[in-house]
DNA sequence: CAACTACAAATTTTT
DNA sequence: TTTGTAGTTG
């Protein structure tokens, strides 16, 4: 390892400088990740014991890729991987909450619930509470999920939220706050923690017990924070709690790469981090390793309209290679052809898993997966299903967690699906009996049906069991098995192999719940898909983050998918839609292909409606991307034509260069001219922006359905019409 | 009264 | 593709 040839003289200087508070700004592909594992090196051979840093990153695959090439560097092979401590924050949370389980207030310890348990928890407290029976538009329980989450994440109450981004539900504010406390009510009489809790246990277990934290600091005399921009207030709290006595941490991060907001991650944390650590070392790293000047143009282009920005100039010595090109497709449909054909192209040059299509949210690549599907190109998806939220995988991992914790109702309530006579209702009932030790209740049940009373023992057999996950998981399969081939008579075989899979996982295990727990918190199915050579990849921006190809794909980029519907009307959001965008972009080496197809496909209306391309991509100046449409004529990529570069008037180039933080709803949209005429289409309102109007009613009303604040009847004078075009 | 069945409706991003 | 509701059946 040579520090003098590796390294640049700003990574040398992070990677070298070991003592007191230090704030690495790292613009995109500046070696952010070789920086910190040169300095984990140095820190090694300076003879500093690997156990004694502390690494912490917000997303998984961060953490995975980060404790992987750290390994690689220190040949030090698995175990000495394992050795530095690390991982998500919210791994780190369990796995010190679990040692100090005592501490943290729970003597017999905990389980960890993942999203599907949570909603269903939160479903059982809307049902108790008799909340939104019979009203169809109460929010569903993933959406109230998500937003008390956020609330949470942003410490906020319910009502902030909704009035600030989901003015439509604002009325329920009082209903979704008490099904959230009936929601913490619930877990904290039966020791269940959620992702959040996670965090906020660790933070007051940590307060609460000065002597555990005095501990935890001397342990980690180093503490490095990747990805800095994600984290949100909670985080940065803990960051503060856990830096060591010495003042030794490290916070990486890159403002214009911040695309977690909406889980209440904050810039401000890098901005107030040399406050909160006073003499703190600020570093840039800017000169950009991966992509091409073709690339980085394009991508300094999209962030030179954003609203605020910071001063990094990205540069590059690899001054050649193709430009990024905008192919327009007919529709959704046809673009999913355009881009299986482009990766056909592109697999000539490069092999298939150095390719990429990267897009907004993960049901935007369906029709991709079935033409790909068609033309025999194997993909692996990102982002897509995990493998603990499998069915089957949830089912057996039910009983094994209610071994530990009977009080877990989400296990109870899948376990005591499978007994005949026994639906959600009696579920509850039992679940309720068993807490509260009535026997009446369960004697009357066992009585009768044959099936409870077996379930009944098969439990206390289980748990008369020694703890050892493989055993317990083997006497659970051979239970299940005949459960799974009723339950899914067509898919059986595959369930079958997915079960033999989890076998191998928790034969790693000695520990019962640190499996279930990483079952919850990690994603085992991704280390393996991580290895896998030659399939192209699909992948959410949000999982791309952190990775680069030599090809990228970007689809969907029109207006209400990428800008998402959701964020068209709030600068904020829209703001953080174009940081999502060039995180995108940057991901790319050499090649950079986006689409925007000219119609898509819409559900409500069934037909197809003209999209507008991408707001990001109208307000580049003229020329900075070359786009093609594709013709009549033929339904490849060749067949594209090459159209004339938009010949706007140079005033008009600079005006837009100069003014950066235009009202972003008004921005390039064809100038509103009529008032409804009775013809269906879109419209704006002063005050609601921009809706579509769903129906025509008397006295020259109508129905609008505005994105963020729902349908609204509006007198059709206040409303302006926006041409089709 | 609870479970099952059929159907309409809605869908961001991660831990 | 999943989720909630209304109707039907045991």
């Amino acid at each position: 390892m040579d520090f003098e040839r590796d390294l640049n003289p700003a990574q040398r200087q992070a990677a070298l400088t070991t003592e007191g508070p230090m704030l690495v700004i790292a613009g995109a592909g500046s070696g952010k990740t070789r920086t910190i594992v040169y300095r984990l090196a140095h820190l090694v051979s300076d003879g500093v014991d690997p156990a004694a840093i502390l690494l912490l990153t917000f997303t998984r695959k961060a953490a995975q890729e980060m404790l992987t090439r750290a390994g690689m560097l220190l040949a030090m092979g698995p175990s000495g991987v394992a050795s530095v401590s690390g991982g998500t924050f919210h791994a780190f949370a369990f796995a010190t909450l679990r040692r100090y389980h005592a501490a943290a207030g729970f003597p017999d310890g905990f389980t960890v619930l993942d999203q599907a348990d949570s909603e269903d928890i939160l479903g059982q407290a809307k049902d108790t509470l008799g909340i939104g029976k019979g009203d169809r538009s109460f929010p569903r329980k993933s959406a109230v999920l998500g937003l008390l989450s956020k609330a949470r994440n942003k410490e906020l109450d319910v009502g902030d939220v909704l009035s600030r981004e989901a003015f439509h539900l604002l009325p329920y504010a009082g209903d979704i706050a008490r099904i959230g406390e009936r929601y913490t009510a619930f877990k904290a009489e039966n020791r269940l923690l959620d992702y959040d809790d996670l965090l906020f246990t660790l933070e007051r277990t940590l307060t609460e017990h000065p002597d555990l934290l005095d501990y935890l600091r001397q342990h980690h005399r180093y503490v490095m924070v990747d990805e800095y921009q994600d984290t949100n207030r909670v985080q940065a709290r803990l960051t503060r709690l856990l830096a060591p006595t010495s003042g030794n941490v490290m916070a990486v991060g890159d403002d214009a790469q911040s695309i977690y907001a909406f889980r209440g991650a904050t810039v401000d944390n890098i901005l107030d981090f040399p406050e909160l650590f006073p003499g703190t070392l600020v570093v840039k790293l800017e000169q950009n390793y991966r992509s091409t000047q073709p690339i980085l143009s394009l991508t300094n282009a999209i962030l030179q309209n954003a609203g605020r920005k910071y001063d990094k100039k990205l540069f590059t010595t690899r001054e050649d290679g193709p430009q990024p090109e905008l192919l327009r497709p007919f529709s959704d449909l046809t673009q999913a052809a355009m881009a299986a054909a482009k990766i056909r192209e592109l697999s000539s040059r490069y092999p298939l898993h150095e390719i990429a299509v990267l897009f907004r949210a993960g049901y935007q690549s369906y029709a991709l997966e079935v033409e790909l599907g068609k033309t025999g190109i194997p993909f692996q998806k990102f982002g897509g299903l995990k493998f603990s939220d499998a069915a089957h995988v949830k089912d057996v991992l039910s009983y094994l967690r209610l071994v530990r914790n009977t009080a877990d109702f989400p296990a109870w309530s899948r376990v005591l699906a499978f007994v005949p006579g026994i639906g959600p209702k009696t579920a509850t009932k039992i679940f309720n009996a068993i807490q509260s030790g009535d026997r009446a209740v369960l004697g009357k049940m066992a009585a009768k049906s044959q099936e409870f009373r077996a379930l009944i023992e098969f439990l206390d057999t289980l748990r008369a069991l020694p703890p050892s996950p493989a055993q317990l998981l083997e006497r659970v399969i051979e239970a299940y098995a005949p459960l799974l081939a009723e339950k899914y008579p067509e898919d059986y075989p595959r369930r079958q192999a997915g079960l033999e899979q989890l076998q191998q996982i928790a034969a790693a295990y000695a520990d019962l719940d640190a499996m279930l727990a990483d079952l919850v918190l990690e994603n085992p199915d991704e280390d393996r898909k991580k290895t896998r050579e030659d399939h192209v990849v699909l992948s959410t921006v949000h999982s791309a983050k952190g990775l680069e190809w030599s090809a990228v794909l970007v689809i969907d980029l029109v207006d209400e998918r990428f800008p998402s519907r959701h964020a068209l009307s709030r600068p904020e959001d829209l703001e953080e839609e174009r940081r999502l965008l060039y995180v995108a972009c940057t991901r790319a080496r050499e090649h950079l292909t986006l689409f925007a197809p000219e119609t898509i496909y819409q559900r409500q209306t069934g037909g197809c409606a003209p999209a507008l391309p991408s707001i990001f991509l109208r307000e580049l100046p003229p020329g900075t991307l070359p786009e093609r449409r594709e013709r009549l004529g033929g339904g490849s990529a060749a067949a594209f034509a090459a159209c004339p570069p938009p010949s706007a008037p140079a005033t008009a180039v600079r005006s837009r260069l100069t003014r950066p933080a235009e009202a972003p709803h008004l921005t390039g949209a064809p100038a509103p001219r009529k008032a409804p005429t009775g013809k269906m289409g879109y419209c704006r309102h002063k005050i609601f922006g921009r809706g579509k109007i769903i129906a025509m009613l008397d006295d020259g009303k109508c129905r609008v359905n505005f994105p963020d604040f729902g349908p609204k009847v509006i007198l059709a004078d206040y409303l302006e019409m926006e041409d089709a075009s």
